[in-house]
DNA sequence: ACGTGATAGGTGTAGCTGCACGTATCGACT
DNA sequence: AGTCGATACGTGCAGCTACACCTATCACGT
């Protein structure tokens, strides 16, 4: 009984996956809030820019899913409202029927360079929150995660 | 031209919100194949614990989103699996009409002692990638981020 | 040319997220 | 008792997330 209001307080204050899904909600609320003049979601740049990176090389869907850490099939959908907005092309890739290969359209292009300033604004209150140093550990830390643990393994 | 791909490649590399999203997918990866023999996934661990860490108090809706730092209208959402699941049920505030109360069953409870020691499995995975030091730095800043700046001020 | 395991990708289902908008109720003031 | 701003909450809509399962195609060995 009190066993258990003990236990939940200490998930509560020590759980790692709650504090990054909170830390991502609140960031998520900064960033599209400065993107919004350029009409465009920080989910949505962050494929658009993915795309954007591979430069001359064809992004295929898997290519672009690993490259963004994200799951294949969350990529399909998330490309959906990009094509309805015109940022972003599907075709089939000439060399293999199987691979489809996402392309920037002008538009997308545009999107970018427009979203670009605001984004440096939207990191700019994040640098001012933690400071730059501190910001930079947080980046690490967060990329060793990501790179880190398989999530299955034992122990 | 080449801006694109230079402003892409650095917005690809720096930007806070990817990277907290990122690990925000891996750890979800983590804590619910740990989960998985108790039957719940870590979101809704989040929202059971939030629930009991109320004790005796009252938890109303809007109390415990913003304990939770989410949205109020999504918590009523992930309510619905939980009263599925029965370990939750939602009653009316005696004391005021427009209020309602979120109760934790007694399945509820139980569900949270059992994931208890698998929640310790992988918060132990996230420790030992990190080390404990680290880990904790990692928190005290997501924490001042969510805590942080409010969404919409400007500079 | 043919079979077969590996590879690239989509769909069904289910859950998470939050903004805009609406309803019911409350409390305080007249 | 009646009004009115504030409070507590739900719903419509749109997007994000990923597992399980499916199909199509490819590369390679025979």
């Amino acid at each position: 009984m009190t066993d258990l209001l003990r236990v939940s307080r200490q998930m509560s204050r020590d759980c790692a996956w709650l504090r990054v899904r909170q830390a991502s909600r609140a960031l998520t609320a900064i960033y599209d809030a400065r993107l919004q003049p350029a009409g465009i979601l920080s989910s949505q740049l962050s494929v658009l820019v993915a795309i954007a990176a591979f430069g001359e090389h064809e992004a295929g869907i898997g290519d672009l899913a690993g490259e963004l850490a994200m799951d294949r099939t969350t990529l399909t959908r998330n490309l959906r409202p990009l094509e309805k907005s015109g940022f972003v092309r599907v075709a089939r890739s000439p060399s293999d029927a199987r691979a489809r290969i996402v392309l920037l359209t002008p538009a997308g292009a545009r999107a970018i360079e427009t979203a670009f300033p605001l984004w440096e604004q939207a990191q700019r209150v994040v640098r001012e929150t933690l400071g730059a140093k501190r910001l930079g550990e947080l980046l690490a830390r967060l990329g060793e995660i990501t790179e880190g643990p398989s999530p299955a393994r034992s122990r």
